[in-house]
DNA sequence: CGCCAACTTGATAACATTCAATGTAGGTGG
DNA sequence: CCACCTACATTGAATGTTATCAAGTTGGCG
């Protein structure tokens, strides 16, 4: 529910982006290979342990970062504790686009996640130059504009249940597309985790995971590997067709 | 709650881009006056009713467009009739920025409305042209990316009366900035615009008008102006500082 | 003046939360 | 190798905030 604590921070190295096995999930792709020089050059990356930080809010919006490996939470805090967790990045996904010069929310790590890291002002320079990366830049950010929405229609809107038949298909179809299995899901996140994304108590999860599993509607192995049988009555479920 | 009725849609007209008086406000604004023509050319103004649609859930994103005044609520629907709004547009605000070719959410004049239409095909080849206006655009986009992150927070964790008192101060520092009368703040909404925007009921948020009337934090003339005797009190409820 | 839509208020019910206890799995040290 | 510890997850019982159902009230407009 809250920020975890922090092991110490791993050394700066740097990948190499003509290797890279993510770039055509990242915004990176939008690059032709023959100016993949012009991120390779302003780049460094991190390995980042479970629980530790990615960005602070309030923290000046100095870089942008990708994931290259990992799962990444980003979250907001009230001051008595209370925590919206806004979306979980995988391998391909960024972080780290402000608005006023300071982020707007916390993003740590929920595994062991290597992450890219763009100073800010290095990447606009960038841009200019190259404004098929700016060009894609938006078309991500209109779709994460997108997600929220139906993230809003989610937690305004939905029951418990419709919010994790929802969160369950996201996650494979997210998963998917970066080659994961498809069947069983893979939850890398805990149950308090799914909580605060879905605006429920671990509690209500655990107890919505429990009756989709008496109605068949999923099968768990482990806490973290969801089987799917029968995937329409999921998706009926998720979109509110269900009765 | 749902789509309302629709009055006959009136003739197409052009305004005057060099004579908008909230150009400033709009992404135009990041045009030099010498480039106007690009957008003037491409543009074309129309007013609307209450009720009428600017955007249908699921139709072509053929345009984009920019409200020059009134008010237009963003919402999505499930089957069953349940509505979220995720978004209302005041002068200056745009909508139709769509990612995959078709409007993810539906868009209505919730009282007289004057738009200016922007055909995304054209605007993009003006984009290529003026890339300070696409640049603008992501500055925009990111914006309202950070303002979604805050109503998720809003809608996953925020109880009624912290929810009422947030939208208030919103609409307050919004109105403000398009020089709309501070206080007291004007709604231009309906109590059941308020219920869908705020994940809540009509009851409950009449209930709890009813309620920070009665613990002096607002003040009602009539429904739709509410004064803020003490801005101070209202913003520690809103934020979750309240106990 | 009367109608209708929007709003308010009241009583009851439901869904999710809270508080509390129990269960389970992975990791560590004896 | 097993016992123990801790973090995570599940389950149960009671509570509470908000939803639902049902009247009323207000106010604007024809």
């Amino acid at each position: 529910m809250s920020p975890e604590k922090c092991s110490p921070a791993r050394a700066l190295t740097s990948r190499e982006c003509r290797r890279c096995e993510i770039r055509h999930l990242a915004f990176c792709g939008a690059l032709d290979p023959q100016y993949l020089d012009e991120i390779q050059t302003i780049m460094q990356t991190k390995m980042l342990g479970a629980g530790e930080h990615v960005i602070n809010e309030g923290d000046e919006a100095s870089s942008v970062f990708n994931v290259v490996s990992g799962c990444v939470k980003l979250y907001k805090l009230l001051p008595d504790g209370r925590c919206q967790i806004t979306g979980f990045l995988l391998p391909g996904d960024f972080c780290g686009i402000a608005t006023d010069g300071t982020y707007s929310y916390s993003a740590a790590a929920i595994e062991p996640t290597e992450i890219c890291i763009l100073p800010r002002r290095k990447l606009e320079a960038v841009f200019v130059r190259r404004p098929e990366l700016e060009r894609r830049l938006l078309a991500i950010v209109s779709h994460e504009l997108s997600v929220a929405q139906d993230q809003m229609l989610l937690l305004g809107r939905k029951t418990a249940a419709e919010r994790v038949a929802a969160f369950l298909l996201n996650l494979c179809h997210r998963g998917k597309r970066i080659g994961w299995s498809e069947n069983p899901i893979h939850l890398p996140m805990t149950r308090a985790d799914i909580a605060d994304y879905l605006g429920l108590t671990i509690e209500t999860v655990s107890r919505t995971f429990t009756a989709l599993k008496k109605n068949k509607l999923i099968q768990l192995q482990g806490t973290g590997e969801v089987m799917i049988p029968k995937r329409e009555r999921l998706i009926e479920l998720a979109t509110g067709e269900a009765a």
